[in-house]
DNA sequence: AACACGTGGGC
DNA sequence: TGCCCAAGTGT
């Protein structure tokens, strides 16, 4: 029977492997400056570093710190963040900058109870910032953390239940530092995407293994518990495509639900113009997580734009969605979801 | 509590 | 291929 580790032996050993085989050279990491990290942890939600890098450096480079993020608007902020996905993360950062701004004179806070009042920054992001930036004995609890921990002390159950995720996170605060919090956190999330990963994870190389429960009782792939299954539903859109001297007709979608905040094209659920009118191009299926996208896209002939601008235009008298034609190059200057950015390229590729 | 919210990597 | 899920948060 093995015996599980104590949180000092733990985390004697976590921040070991920091120094051993920590990352310590990613585009974030080196500085202290909250703005990045707190930026990066925005973007590493659900997203792999892989994905991130590129955006983070497009980011950094176009708001080099908090004002500059604060003063810009909202199609350039999500111009950078189009194709990363999540976007109300980009319209909360962009929010919290100016929160920052005008509430905290532009200097980021520092009590992790604080920073966790802004926008879009919950309980381990704002643990994350904390520590990395101030230095602060703050918990974090993020996908690898959640596996680690529920291997090591073999805690059963889906992360995504609320009974599960209370003793993940009652677990998380016994067992960070005091000191040397930041390697802690750091060497946590490292170990859970290079040694402690999801499917063949490499238990022999592990610095937790002699007292990992999972391991030690050859159980290993029941932790952490499965999401239970759910049936995917399925919807379908028509979508408009309307170019007149070389722009195209897009539509701002909403800042609540879909690619909330992006330039869209027109979308309907039904057909209302003649056959000749339009022009049927492939259809596709975007797949989100959660359910699946049927598009099939429209090109409009110029008889048939004007009663779908009008129809199209104004949605509801509550909520008028703006409407406005782009040219190519300004394309590059707005946020436009995947499957759109990629039509658009095709269509223009072609043409 | 359960679901909405994107996209792409890994197998 | 289709499925799982990734440095989670907001409602």
């Amino acid at each position: 029977m093995t015996t599980p580790w104590s949180p000092t032996d733990f985390s004697a050993k976590v921040i070991e492997y920091y120094h051993a085989h920590g990352r310590k050279h990613l585009p974030w990491q080196g500085t202290q400056d909250p703005y990045k990290i707190w930026l990066s942890e925005i973007m590493l939600q659900q997203t792999q570093v892989t994905t991130v890098i590129p955006y983070f450096e497009r980011f950094i480079e176009s708001f080099p710190t908090v004002t500059d993020l604060a003063q810009a608007t909202d199609d350039q902020v999500m111009q950078h963040w189009s194709g990363l996905g999540y976007y109300s993360r980009a319209r909360n950062l962009h929010k919290a900058a100016q929160i920052i701004e005008t509430e905290f004179s532009g200097v980021f806070p520092q009590d992790p109870e604080t920073i966790e009042t802004l926008p879009g920054i919950g309980r381990s992001t704002a643990g994350a910032i904390a520590s990395f930036a101030f230095g602060q004995p703050t918990a974090i609890l993020d996908g690898n953390v959640k596996r680690v921990l529920a291997r090591s002390y073999a805690i059963e159950g889906w992360p995504g239940n609320g009974k599960v995720l209370k003793a993940l996170w009652q677990r998380a605060e016994t067992n960070t530092p005091q000191q040397e919090t930041a390697a802690y956190n750091q060497a946590m999330m490292d170990l859970g995407a290079i040694v402690c990963t999801r499917s063949k994870p490499d238990c022999p190389d592990c610095p937790l293994s002699k007292h990992c429960l999972a391991y030690n009782s050859n159980s290993i792939e029941q932790y952490p518990g499965k999401k239970p299954k759910k049936a995917r539903p399925s919807k379908s859109v028509y979508w408009l495509i309307n170019i007149r001297q070389e722009k195209v007709l897009l539509h701002k979608r909403p800042p609540s639900g879909i690619w909330g905040g992006l330039w869209a094209l027109p979308e309907v659920q039904q057909k209302e113009m003649s056959p000749d009118q339009i022009q049927q191009l492939d259809p596709f299926v975007h797949k989100f997580s959660h359910y699946d996208l049927q598009v099939q896209p429209l090109l409009l002939s110029s008889n048939a734009d004007k009663a779908l601008v009008e129809k199209n235009s104004h949605p509801s008298i509550m909520e008028p969605a703006q409407a406005d034609w782009f040219s190519l190059n300004q394309l590059n200057e707005i946020g436009l979801p995947t499957p759109v950015s990629k039509l658009l390229v095709k269509l223009l590729e072609d043409s």
